[in-house]
DNA sequence: ATTTCACTTATTGTATACAGAATTCAATCG
DNA sequence: CGATTGAATTCTGTATACAATAAGTGAAAT
């Protein structure tokens, strides 16, 4: 009888990218920041090289960028860029709620009223995190565990954009409605229609966060 | 003025990441066989530490999986993530055929010939190739940049699975004819078209890539 | 004969050391 | 005074060295 593995530290490797891509995404390391491999090595106190795997890696993502020799850089965040990340994400969206109604697959309730409520408060981070667990919810009831590893790769970059508008941005109270809608067409089998619910959101979504960005470059 | 970046000799890690990946895909790396840091050092002619952070990304992109302590494997074919990245790249195709269709985009009509004389012919690595070629020319064609590399994770695991399947196959003719009605599609500029087309054919491909599979499983 | 325990070996992950390349600064020349 | 060239510094990439852990093997005991 062998128990379930227990992997009491993962690789410094790993935490160094868990570390990295946290800090990324939620904005303390802004944009443009200039990333050195040894200056990274002493915060963490670990040697360059878990540092030099971590950094490749988020390199490959990319959440950072070559910056020549002076090491890499928090890769900017541009409208552009934001446009096709949610653009590819719609997509991912649109293939798990068709799958997921599909199976007639029944997704806790419970995640709509988290949202709502968080929707009225004033934390930023209980915002993203409940939106990220909506559409994650959606991607395990497809039952293709790839769509939920590739999406995650985006939604890292998606979480950088929302927390970087949504200081300024009110939410729109109606994406709860529309997540709602969503989840009903999934429980009822209604593929083509929990598909097509599930486009229309994410290129709303779209639009209010590229015009923000586009707005907040204007100001700058 | 400055000229064109020349690099010379890209990365070490580079190189054998490369290498490693054309060997997987290709087949030469069969799947399940095990690879051990030292050994694959000797072969290429370098330190452990290329190798080391080669094998990291290939583990990233699943390529290779955990064989602990080992060394890793080449991650196995099964028909199940076979059907789930088909599923995956079939939304990815459909995605960039109707962002292509609604900006009229003109794909040159010589990847068709090229794909219907690879067919005709015997060699397998050129009907994989131009298939390849004609994916990509839509992504391409899609003005977002991001598809083209999402899609090329995941085309590598295609071509291991067209690549190991081929052999026994016969090649659809028809594949061709679906890939013209397509590019016209793309061409007229009729998006809903393009997209229900691409989807299609990407579905009749994964059924034919999954049985014969399973066939091939039921043999062994 | 089979199972268990200990020891040896194989292999990875991390640290340190080294070499090469690019950027930056300063000094000199036009 | 500006530009250009050369040197120094900084930073990355690669190699070597070390430590820890898991797998494999053999022997002994039940």
């Amino acid at each position: 009888m062998t128990l379930t593995r227990i992997t009491l530290e993962p690789d410094l490797v790993e935490r160094v990218y868990d570390a990295l891509l946290h800090s990324i995404t939620e904005g303390t390391l802004a944009p443009e920041t200039r990333l050195a491999q040894e200056d990274l090595a002493a915060q963490f106190n670990v040697s360059r090289q878990p540092v030099l795997q971590a950094l490749r890696l988020l390199k490959k993502d990319g959440f950072v960028v070559d910056a020549g020799k002076r090491g890499v850089m928090v890769t900017p965040i541009d409208a552009g860029g934001i446009a096709q990340v949610y653009q590819l994400r719609g997509a991912l969206d649109a293939l798990a709620s068709r799958l997921a109604a599909e199976r007639k697959a029944v997704i806790d309730p419970a995640l709509i009223e988290r949202g709502r409520k968080a929707a009225r408060g004033r934390s930023i981070a209980a915002l993203v995190e409940t939106d990220i667990a909506f559409h994650n919810a959606i991607y395990e009831a497809s039952g293709n565990s790839l769509i939920a590893e590739s999406a995650n790769r985006h939604w890292a970059h998606i979480r950088r954009a929302m927390s970087s508008v949504l200081f300024a941005a009110g939410v729109r109270e109606s994406v709860w409605d529309e997540h709602a809608a969503i989840l009903d067409a999934i429980r009822a089998g209604d593929g083509p229609k929990a598909e097509g619910l599930t486009r229309e959101h994410g290129e709303t979504a779209a639009h209010a966060v590229t015009n923000r960005i586009l707005a907040q470059a204007a100001v700058a």
